[in-house]
DNA sequence: GACCAGGTAGCAA
DNA sequence: TTGCTACATGGT
């Protein structure tokens, strides 16, 4: 057993573990009070999940960061949570508007996370036309139906499956767990990233526009999700997903970035939030609305 | 019983 | 290219 503690104070302050984690963005941790996405701040519960073959845990708590783990995963932690950006220069970078500025005032601490690829883009394949709470719903059935049981501190938890693992299973079985018409997407998905045809290789290096173009190659994958994983995932910042929540605040609060077709909206929405970080607001944005602004 | 949810694939024009 | 439409499923 490996712990360790980060003072919030560390972090000039600005850590919302219960925000980043159930915002909306990541679907790879769970709760130990398994209330995850029930709309409540843990109380003393645990955040769960897997680095690698390793189970991670953490929880804030009296103005600090707690985690516990099979092994030294103080690094990972940092990562995953990327805490090593800076949010008050993030936050100051942001154009001057009402509604920006009430969702960081309301949100302070929530950063951006950083998780694994292949997680990340079978989750966003899951996320079509579903609840921030069913998606997480799914990403559970999937760990537990095909994922690697780890054993830690007499407690079992699942590694999310495999692209092997997930290319192995038929189309039944994966719409038994919930996943609809989904079902197809990520098993072909899987299918591809397992045999090498196309792979997180093929999208990481590009330019943005070119790296979201390239992740339409994998089947599920439009440029909505496109821009979940390379926010979310692989570290492109200026991405700003067009989803209906954002989609319904360009029209009432950014009516003017309003275009025709994703790309020219993207492109006008991504330059009103402030290019380089435009991903942080749209983030800060989503879940301000999505929790009743 | 509609309506909606972090949309996309497939097809017609 | 652009513009439909079908697609599963559970909650409100």
């Amino acid at each position: 057993m490996e712990r360790g503690t980060v003072p919030v104070d560390d972090l000039d302050g600005r850590l919302d573990l219960y925000a980043t984690i159930e915002s909306g963005q990541s679907y790879l941790w769970g709760r130990t009070d398994d209330r995850c996405y029930a709309g409540e701040r843990p109380d003393g519960a645990w955040y769960h999940t897997t680095v690698g073959g390793e189970v991670l845990l953490a929880r804030q708590r009296d103005g600090r960061l707690e985690w516990r783990a099979s092994a030294d995963l103080a690094d990972a932690l940092r990562g995953r949570l990327r805490l090593g950006d800076d949010l008050r220069a993030i936050e100051a970078d942001a154009p001057e508007d009402d509604l920006i500025r009430a969702a960081y005032d309301a949100h302070r601490g929530l950063r951006l996370v950083r998780d694994p690829f292949f997680p990340t883009l079978v989750a966003f394949i899951c996320s079509a036309q579903m609840r921030v709470g069913r998606i997480h719903g799914m990403q559970v059935a999937l760990r537990e139906a095909f994922g690697d049981p780890v054993e830690f501190d007499g407690d079992t938890y699942h590694r999310f499956p495999t692209p092997e693992a997930l290319a192995s299973t038929t189309e039944a079985e994966l719409r038994d767990l919930g996943l609809g018409y989904r079902a197809p997407y990520v098993r072909r998905t899987a299918e591809l990233v397992a045999s090498g045809e196309h792979t997180r290789a093929d999208v990481t290096g590009l330019p943005y526009e070119e790296a979201r173009e390239a992740l339409t190659g994998f089947v599920g994958v439009g440029e909505k999700v496109a821009d979940c994983v390379l926010l979310f995932s692989l570290g492109y910042l200026e991405a700003v997903p067009l989803d209906t929540w954002i989609r319904t605040a360009i029209e009432e609060h950014f009516p003017d970035c309003a275009r025709g077709n994703y790309e020219d909206t993207s492109r006008a929405i991504r330059e009103r939030f402030g290019g380089e970080y435009a991903g942080y607001v749209q983030t800060y944005v989503f879940h301000h609305l999505r929790t009743g602004a």
